[in-house]
DNA sequence: ATCTATTCATAATG
DNA sequence: TCATTATGAATAGAT
């Protein structure tokens, strides 16, 4: 694939072979995760080097936070664990019935296959629901897919719906709690001398800047950026 | 690395994914095998196809009948698994060291659980899909499904157009042979007396009124009513 | 690491 | 699936 064609034999030069090594692992892993992504595929990679280090590619398919279906890339152990879960059990179906005391393997066969397949369904089932491999579906599956899929857009719609009216609900209570709590500590102060009021404010840390007229310590603590929230809530508060 | 550059996306027909699989997954195994003989390292693959199918691929060092150390290749589970060992070993020294006090019968119990898991965590996402048990989500939850679901419905729709056209295109050709049989039946009658003419068109129904000239016979047929549909389809012919 | 001359993989097509 | 071929990618060797 170069200048020359190099034999695919052991390269004998440490040095030479580490350098290939790098290169053509590289080149590697890149090939797994175009298949992976390209095919949909799931593909396990696991190299060690001559010198024992090792490297894994896994794929798996996730949703990301953009909402779609997107393959994205683990190498971690947990997923490249699933897929040699999956490898596990494929090698064990197939062939090699030999070596084990057969009774109760055959019943937990029976239920890992069940599992499988129920699995294989179900993920067949929400594959279509994405909208993936329809091709097979008749006229008649298409259109009942339709309706399942509107009515579940429907029922997503309204219950985003409520979520929402629930923020806004809970924002306009605690908007008026706040309020509240503003118009009680005005009070106070209209009630103290007015270096006290002064001492209030440095202490609690409310009003950051010199407020003397009722007017000024309202504005201030509405403006204020949220450090009066005590829920942990990181929806910022605006009140109309 | 054709033609013509191919984004590195999901291929969305069946078809080509599966043709590229093919050569992508023989080329990658290619390259899997390179890298293990020329930099004389341990390679596992494996390779589940979006249809569930497996290959894999494993290297091995072994003594060869010759005495001299040689990398062959093993593409059996024997040769996979001891890279799987290698494998689980390496990432049990890694991290974590707890969890792992009992027997090996856990291995089998984890694979059962993490099935059961998948397949719950399957279902709930069809229930939620299917516009059920959406309370516990957050706003941002739902209007991924939102999106999710939208993408579905077009998807599904966009394949229902397509075999309602594909119905379509096949009844209009089906049409249109209907319609030279005709034109040869017509130039046929022309050819044999009148009164067996007559008797043809009363016999076999094709051309309701008297035809005589090749005009009027085929605007009879094109815009005849679908009676002489033999495959079921309750679709009626339309032609331009 | 970077740079090319080559070889190779593969996308499109039949 | 198989064969062909134009094209872009990967990479061997050198710096």
């Amino acid at each position: 694939m170069a200048r020359e064609r190099r034999a695919i034999r052991r390269i004998e030069s440490a040095a030479a072979r580490q350098v290939t090594f790098s290169k053509r692992r590289r080149g590697l892993f890149k090939k797994a995760e175009e298949l992976a992504v390209l095919c949909d595929a799931d593909v396990a990679l696991v190299v060690f080097s001559s010198t024992g280090k090792l490297s894994q590619f896994a794929s798996s398919r996730h949703f990301d936070t953009s909402g779609q279906f997107t393959t994205i890339y683990v190498c971690v152990i947990c997923s490249m664990n699933e897929i040699i879960d999956k490898y596990s059990t494929h090698s064990k179906n197939l062939g090699k019935s030999d070596q084990q005391p057969a009774i109760d393997l055959n019943l937990e066969h029976c239920k890992y296959d069940s599992l499988n397949e129920q699995l294989a369904e179900a993920s067949l089932r929400l594959r279509h629901m994405r909208g993936e491999e329809l091709d097979g579906l008749s006229v008649g599956e298409l259109q009942q897919m339709e309706k399942n899929l509107e009515t579940g857009l429907q029922r997503v719609l309204c219950t985003k719906d409520r979520q929402f009216m629930q923020q806004i609900s809970d924002l306009q209570q605690k908007g008026t709690q706040l309020a509240e709590e503003n118009m009680r500590l005005k009070n106070q102060m209209h009630e103290v001398p007015t270096a006290s009021t002064v001492a209030v404010a440095e202490a609690e840390n409310v009003v950051p800047e010199d407020a003397h007229s009722s007017d000024s310590v309202m504005t201030a603590v509405h403006s204020g950026s949220s450090q009066d929230n005590d829920d942990g809530s990181d929806i910022s508060l605006k009140l109309a």
